[in-house]
RNA sequence: GCCGCGUUGGUCAAGGGGUUAAGACGCCUCCCUUUCACGGAGGAAUCACGGGUUCGAAUCCCGUACGUGGUACCA
């Protein structure tokens, strides 16, 4: 077992939104550039929120994203089980020892008794009172009550929960690898519960169990969990010893165009926020993903791992081997980083460009076939998209920017033409399309060369005859050299859309 | 309210006592191409505020403001 063990705990509630993802990649880079192992654990103790599919979704969102867990429910290892729903029996267990030692206690408050304490205790300067030192002996509990009266309670199997006994007056401070020094003054700390009635742990003790069975070293996740960081903290130390407890760190918050990044900014700002589609199986509600917008996920997950963090050079582009050996939890921005969609789109960009397309072939095929274009060569297919690359942002432009060369024109731009339009032009096509009908060897050389030498011939200028030979093409003003399209769409499709273009100029 | 964390152009950010305060995205102008992109050359735009410390502060300290997270038998 290697030295570095880090592992990423995800809930499985909902679709692995652009936080979920950076948090497991720093993880994987992390565990990876130390030649440890990265860990997969689901933290699946909330019945009530628990979704179904959700776990198999976010494997399928790393697996699309490159990372392999080491150890996962999926590839077992000698911690399973890595379910805590299946880990249920350990928990309670470790519960008592924390009560044996006078750490923790029973507490048999209903939910309407707790809620009639922070209704009796609430004032405009504390608006949510809570179960904490001051106020845990007016409750019902095994510090309250006799112990022969606990002893009955638990006997007769009353609901209760476990809860901490917050020490007062504390001060607990611990090393974050991101922020460093940070402390909190245990009197303002509630007595969390670690084990709810229906004997699931709470994620409190579930983590520090399940971190320290698990042989943890090292526990990053969003900075969302720092305030309950005392708690585990106080855990460590109570169950196994803070010198076992793994390094900290937490990870800077990513917010959307305003505020914290959900998934409403998704539909409101028209950009996805989860890694890959996830339709809610409650409401069929349907979040679109990176993936389906047409991103590459070479480019997902370098986009991600450079929004907080920087290697301190001028590179922006990483290739996951490269984001391995540079990456390190020292240069993570401890402030949170807005999310711009538009940067994201250029890093998609850049890595269409760079990647060979073969590497993508098989999805931009996949568009094409879907919108009822089928794709037969794939040799010339493979040509087509390298013509066009450079100009897609997303795979799913490809179509757009390639379509032409499987489909005449439907439309063409007419007020790009109609200024140039003149009769000689009209004669040039006719006999450019009987110039290039005996040609047996149709390749870009000929085609040019013809196409030239009639201009030359009838005292025209080039540059125009050019534009209207690419919208009789085309259709409009885009796309690749016109010569290359001629010579892609070969000499038949060449002749055919010339003449359907006279016909349709001819009006003007 | 209380507690935690944070604050360099519109966004991501480098820099951590002396710099003309890098670079990237986006935006604008020009060149290339008689197309769209790619590419190239330029441009506009920044140290939240107030006090200290210091010869000197974006950088160190303290306040304030603002943002953000927590304050659940949710994670």
């Amino acid at each position: 077992m290697s030295k570095v063990r880090v592992r990423f705990a995800p809930s499985p509630t909902g679709g692995l939104h652009l936080g979920g993802v950076r948090t497991v990649l720093y993880n994987y880079l992390f565990a990876k550039k130390h030649g440890g192992d990265f860990i997969v654990r689901i933290e699946d103790t909330d019945q009530t929120r628990f979704v179904a599919g959700a776990e198999e979704y976010i494997f399928n969102c790393l697996k699309w994203c490159g990372i392999e867990p080491d150890e996962s429910p999926l590839t077992g290892g000698p911690f399973a089980p890595y379910r805590q729903s299946e880990r249920k029996e350990s928990y309670r267990k470790y519960a008592e020892q924390l009560i044996n030692d006078g750490f923790a206690y029973y507490a048999f408050d209903t939910p309407e008794e707790l809620e009639k304490m922070r209704n009796d205790f609430k004032t405009f300067e504390n608006p949510s009172p809570q179960y904490d030192g001051n106020i845990r002996m007016q409750m019902k509990n095994s510090l309250t009550l006799p112990d022969d009266e606990v002893k009955k309670l638990l006997d007769e199997g009353a609901r209760h929960v476990v809860r901490i006994k917050m020490t007062a007056g504390e001060t607990i401070s611990f090393t974050d690898m991101i922020h460093h020094e940070v402390s909190f003054d245990s009197s303002l700390i509630d007595d969390k519960v670690l084990l709810k009635a229906d004997g699931m742990p709470t994620y409190h003790l579930a983590v520090v169990v399940d971190d320290y069975l698990m042989q943890i070293t090292h526990a990053f996740r969003g900075e969302e969990w720092l305030s309950s960081a005392p708690v585990h903290v106080l855990l460590w130390k109570y169950l196994f010893g803070l010198d076992k407890m793994p390094q900290w760190a937490h990870l800077p918050l990513i917010m959307g165009p305003s505020g914290k990044l959900s998934k409403r900014d998704g539909a409101k700002y028209g950009f996805p926020v989860f890694a890959m589609n996830w339709t809610d199986p409650k409401t069929n509600e349907l979040t679109e993903g990176f993936k389906e917008r047409g991103f590459l996920p070479e480019a997902f997950i370098n986009l991600l791992a450079v929004l907080g963090w920087n290697d301190g050079t001028e590179q922006e582009l990483y290739s996951m081997e490269e984001l391995i050996e540079n990456f390190s939890m020292d240069r993570v921005h401890a402030a949170s980083a807005k999310f711009d969609f538009e940067k994201a789109k250029w890093f998609n960009q850049e890595w269409i460009k760079k990647l060979p397309v073969s590497n993508y072939q098989a999805r931009v095929k996949d568009i094409f076939e879907s919108k009822g274009i089928a794709i037969k060569n794939e040799t010339h297919f493979a040509k087509i998209l390298e013509l066009v690359k450079e100009r897609c942002i997303l795979l799913t432009d490809f179509f757009d920017q390639a379509v032409f060369f499987y489909q005449a024109p439907v439309a063409y731009d007419k007020a790009s033409v109609k200024p140039k339009w003149e009769e000689l032009k009209h004669e040039f096509f006719k006999e450019l399309a009987s110039r290039y009908n005996p040609i047996d060897d149709w390749n870009i050389n000929s085609i040019e060369t013809d196409f030239k030498n009639l201009a030359t011939e009838k005292n025209i200028k080039v540059g125009e005859l050019q534009m209207i030979f690419r919208v009789m093409l085309v259709g409009s003003k885009m796309g690749p050299g016109v010569f290359v399209i001629a010579e892609a769409i070969g000499k038949a499709e060449t002749i055919n859309r010339i003449e359907k273009a006279l016909a349709d100029f001819s009006s003007f």
